[in-house]
DNA sequence: CGGCCTGTTGATGCGACTCAATTCAGGTGG
DNA sequence: CCACCTGAATTGAGTCGCATCAACAGGCCG
């Protein structure tokens, strides 16, 4: 068995319980269940009825839809701090993708009945909640926006960049930003597959936009990525 | 201007107001707007700061994200009775996708602060907020799962089963699905343009697995639909 | 009747997926 | 410590789905 973690500091620094008082967080630090899971560990099915949510503590997760004849695109990279599987929680609906650990991962399990009771007491927390799926719906037209609209290329830059100024809050030449994991991942990610990633990336940088270096693209000309993102050439 | 409707009995019939007071219901009356559009109005532009969201009350309304080239995707089309515009309210985040009216249309706004300080004061209300935001993340996931992993005909396949299921409540030959609007539209909202989906559907009909009449199809071969569906040849 | 919008059908080209071969890095076990 | 294995990444050649461009038919309305 783990040694026991201090669960109410935890929840302190989750975006979703900014503002809840220090009594409510002990009573959601109650309700919460310490799971762990291996690498590759599935956490939950996609169709699978849902029983409650998780805040990813230490690890890596991916939220997958997969279909028939084994391609996968991934919905989204979960960061430790993050919740998932929220959205099955509040309407009579099943988990709408498949949760897999890609690191060792430690979650907090918040078991939907409790919390549902919890959540009718607490304005604060419902307001969270809404901002927070509020937040996933925008995420989630960005990328429809992407497949639907854009070609490959463009994506990728989208991508270059934004996680460019998530990381350093600007968008200048010689900032880098990490891959989160592999770049078949990423290309899952992307829509797409690792041999299209690879040639799109080969490009970038035969054109100077980029340099690649072990899970890291550096920056080099920003002004034509973002022509690029925009759907140019 | 318009001859006075009562709001309040408009709202009863909304899903988002199940299990509402009587009173409440005429707070929240109060402080909607009720605003029309003609045809090709735009309500909101996508991009701009929020400032509420709206019900449908009669008409029709499509959400759309266009790329600079003059291509548009069709995220949604809102039926009356639908809300659309919620997510933007709940985060600091701008309209995701603009909204036009497809014909004239009636809706009822609600400007985000006064609705914001009502939700505080309303666990049933945030509940079905909730609800409403979850049900349109399946929604979009269910849209990326089709345009990352699926071909057109496979879209174009699950569309029609999935809307024959909606209306008569069960998939079997002989049943008609209506078309909201145009082929046009319905190729946006498959991510598609309306040539491709002019060819699919003549395929289809030539392999006898349906009908076309008039902005009307009729199923005649489900299984095959099906099979197709879930990505068979 | 003449525009306009919608829908259909044909020919063509491009982006990206498929299949396949090769290299490379990391981890394992002898 | 090296041989081995596995998964990731890269590169090439071939194919396919679908968008593009273009021409044309039908319905609706002024």
């Amino acid at each position: 068995m783990e040694p026991s973690i201090d669960k109410g500091k935890i929840l302190q620094g989750i975006y979703l319980f900014t503002g809840i008082r220090e009594t409510d967080l002990q009573a959601l630090a109650q309700m919460a269940v310490s799971r762990n899971f291996p690498r590759q560990g599935v956490i939950f099915w996609e169709g699978k009825e849902a029983q409650g949510f998780h805040i990813l503590v230490k690890g890596l997760v991916k939220l997958v839809k997969s279909s028939p004849d084994g391609k996968e695109f991934i919905l989204r990279l979960v960061m430790p701090g993050e919740t998932f599987g929220e959205a099955a929680v509040f309407a009579e609906i099943a988990y709408p993708a498949t949760a897999v650990a890609l690191e060792d991962s430690q979650t907090l399990f918040f078991p939907k009945a409790p919390f549902l009771q919890y959540l009718a007491a607490s304005p604060a927390l419902a307001r969270n909640m809404l901002a927070t799926l509020s937040k996933l719906m925008y995420h989630l037209t960005r990328q429809l926006e992407d497949l639907s609209l854009k070609e490959v290329s463009a994506r990728l830059a989208r991508y270059v960049l934004e996680r460019c100024k998530e990381t350093h809050g600007r968008i200048a030449p010689g900032l880098a930003v990490e891959l989160p994991t592999t770049k078949t991942h990423l290309a899952a990610y992307l829509g797409t597959i690792s041999e299209t990633l690879s040639r799109t990336l080969a490009r970038f940088k035969s054109l100077g936009m980029i340099e690649v270096d072990k899970g890291k693209i550096t920056i080099t000309d920003p002004a034509a990525l973002q022509d690029i993102a925009r759907g140019g050439k």
